[in-house]
DNA sequence: ATGGCAGGAAGCTCCTGA
């Protein structure tokens, strides 16, 4: 089983980078972010037309999950139980014995924003409520864009970035607490090229500079690292016409 | 130190993203 995560940065502009990427190299699982799309108007026929479940989450303009699947989705859960919150950032379902969380981490726009605050709030939540799918679902899978770059590695400048938001201690020590619950951050499994990111900004050339943060990740319970055979960017899809901001990862967990 | 680019909604400019 191969699962993917995805920041599309509007669905609606992203349609075709989908269809074609589905059409050519699917993965059994794809889980987008930013779809920015009300559910009335989410494009679910071209989806399904294709060959594909779809079960989403959006709102206008802002934020908006979904997950796309080559399999029908059970158990389906928008947010973060017992979390008010009407950004819609998180969309769970579970396939056969595996349950895959997507969500979509604030971004916190600066250290010291109010947004900041909300992702450490937002981010602890999340915490404690995946330490209760982890009981509930040994083979669990939490992706998504979590505007978080774990370590120096991960970011093109580590000297510009630091204590910057995406870097800071306490989004750091965030990500920290997740990998404590027993997850892994997957890419790290394997030998990785050097300079592995994720994300470029459109200005300045950032992507053919190599100027980018790896934020986008593929955690994984034990269970389901035990099963993980590789884990990769997909730089070619950020290289495309008019792409997003965010390049896709993908692991393949099918096992040994 | 600043702005650069892109998307969306509104409406001919502003907010947000990371």
């Amino acid at each position: 089983m191969k699962i993917a995560t995805w920041n599309v940065n509007s669905l609606k502009v992203r349609m075709l980078h989908l269809l074609g990427w589905l059409d050519t190299d699917p993965p059994d699982i794809v889980c987008l972010q930013e779809t920015k799309i009300d559910d009335p108007k989410f494009p679910a026929a071209q989806i399904e037309d294709a060959g594909f479940h779809v079960v989403y989450s959006g709102q206008k303009t802002y934020n908006g999950v979904a997950i796309v699947s080559r399999e029908p989705v059970a158990e389906t859960v928008n947010g973060i139980p017992d979390f008010a919150d009407e950004q819609k950032r998180v969309i769970a379902a579970t396939f056969g014995s595996a349950r895959v969380v997507n969500a979509y981490v604030p971004n916190g726009q600066s250290v010291v924003s109010d947004k900041y605050r909300y992702k450490l709030d937002w981010l602890g939540a999340f915490t404690r409520w995946l330490e209760q799918e982890l009981e509930r679902y040994p083979e669990l899978a939490v992706v998504g864009d979590f505007n978080i770059a774990p370590e120096s590695r991960d970011v093109h400048d580590p000297k510009a970035w630091e204590g910057q938001v995406l870097c800071s201690d306490a989004e750091r020590e965030a990500f920290n607490g997740l990998l404590g619950l027993g997850l892994v951050d997957s890419f790290r499994l394997f030998e990785q090229p050097e300079k592995s990111y994720t994300w470029w900004d459109y200005r300045l050339n950032a992507f053919k500079r190599g100027m980018g943060v790896r934020i986008d990740h593929i955690l994984l319970s034990p269970a389901l690292a035990k099963r993980c055979n590789s884990v990769s960017i997909l730089k070619d899809i950020r290289a495309q016409e008019r792409p997003s901001d965010h390049a896709p990862v993908v692991a393949d967990i099918s096992g040994k």
